[in-house]
DNA sequence: TTCATTATCCATAAATCCATAGATAACACG
DNA sequence: CGTGTTATCTATGGATTTATGGATAATGAA
């Protein structure tokens, strides 16, 4: 029949879908898409997140609305953009997967880092649950605090990756620490693992990040309250700990 | 500490991730990779599958080689490639899913087509493995012969599309048919139910396609043998079902 | 060896993408 | 209303990407 028009369609199809792989072409609109994954941000704040010019970012930016990758949100003068949706984190969490699964190079610097932290010893987000709701472990949060403050597990502290050492102070000697990051290409978790274990801390990190703990629908605390434990309990005691 | 190393090395990272990003950019490469987690094809095929010249599709399959997404194997003075891994298809469909949810023009192609078949009647993939061992279903692969050549559900038979009409007799009339292509982007699969709904048969597609089984593990056989319910057979009797 | 088939490599011209500066627009606050 | 802040739009030149034809290479068959 109409072979003709199937073979158009198939293009147009294709087309469409290279729309959205246009996206992922530029290193630093990854970069800004990973970002928007942890949570919304200002256009200046990414700008400045990622060292790009703000008319460069909103370029960017603008790529990624045409093809409803990201939307938006205006409060007074500041337009905060964020992730059109779970898919879209998916698959940038996908194309990492790839990458480093099959790039060498990509291996090559994840070693450089995590040397010292092999993945055996990563904490299961189920386990950390668990140890937020029994209190024996303290979970801190090694982001900048504006990805904190976009969303974060809840029972974590905010503890970004370059004051550790100035606060370090303010962690229990006597408990385990774990720390997480934005996934599971981010380097600021290991760092901090190899950083606390360097003064004698029991540290280690979660497997993968945010993004995924988001995904698996566990307990996520918005703003800058670090005392929110209660609401991981409260979580628990209506859900069965086996779903995760 | 050494921020200014940090800060290189993410760099670093998410230029790799661009040289996988770099593959989806253009349309033809994603039909080409498309293809490519149906099975493997040699170039030629895959050129004149795609209407591309041989030198061009050539170059993009080295495109895809350079960032390891696909490999190669030579026969003779064929060249045959391949998807590298199941990760690789897994960044398509996810790329394909993007597109189906973010994207209305991609909706409406898919509509078109669809408008007649709705997806609530979909087959799952459980209840299809059940009812080819019951043999109370005839499964039909329209996608080209040499797809099915290169890997098929165990148990289906080979009906392309083109053909559908013509050898529509080879079709018991008493039997439901299920037909199934490769993915939730193609549209072969529903087209043929349209067809054979049209000659008063009872039929639905599978839910998705060739990919997602191959990567549910179940069974799958290779080459132009049509008689091997046998192996889902074996299959089944080993596996318990629930896992699927 | 010579020829045919299949695939890769190479040069090129057209199209597209990218970062940037500067202009414009939206909004808040006096 | 004017001023400052934040973001988008526009124009531009330089870099990259793409399709293509033709040369080269690898392999099998005569």
């Amino acid at each position: 029949m109409d072979n003709e028009k199937t073979y158009e369609e198939r293009a147009l199809l294709y087309e469409q879908l290279a729309r959205i792989g246009k996206v992922v072409v530029n290193p630093k609109r990854i970069e800004l898409l990973d970002l928007l994954c942890q949570g919304e941000r200002s256009v200046d704040d990414l700008a400045s997140a990622t060292g790009l010019k703000l008319s460069t970012a909103s370029a960017h930016l603008q790529v990624m609305r045409q093809c409803r990758l990201v939307e938006t949100r205006r409060d007074a003068n500041r337009v905060y953009y964020r992730s059109a949706g779970e898919e879209v984190c998916r698959f940038v969490a996908t194309l990492g997967d790839v990458a480093r699964i099959r790039l060498a190079e990509v291996k090559q610097i994840l070693a450089d880092i995590g040397s010292h932290t092999n993945d055996t010893e990563r904490v299961s987000r189920v386990d950390l649950l668990n140890r937020v709701r029994a209190g024996d472990v303290v979970v801190i949060d090694v982001r900048p605090v504006e990805e904190y403050e976009a969303g974060h597990i809840s029972g974590a502290i905010s503890l970004p990756l370059e004051y550790l050492e100035a606060r370090l102070d303010e962690l229990d000697p006597q408990m385990e620490i774990v720390a997480y990051c934005r996934g599971p290409l981010c380097l600021l978790a290991p760092q901090a693992v190899v950083t606390l274990r360097k003064h004698g801390r029991q540290a280690r990190c979660l497997e993968d990040g945010m993004p995924e703990w988001r995904q698996a629908r566990l307990p996520v605390t918005f703003g800058s309250n670090t005392a929110d434990v209660q609401m991981a309990e409260a979580f628990l005691s209506t859900n069965k700990k086996e779903e995760f």
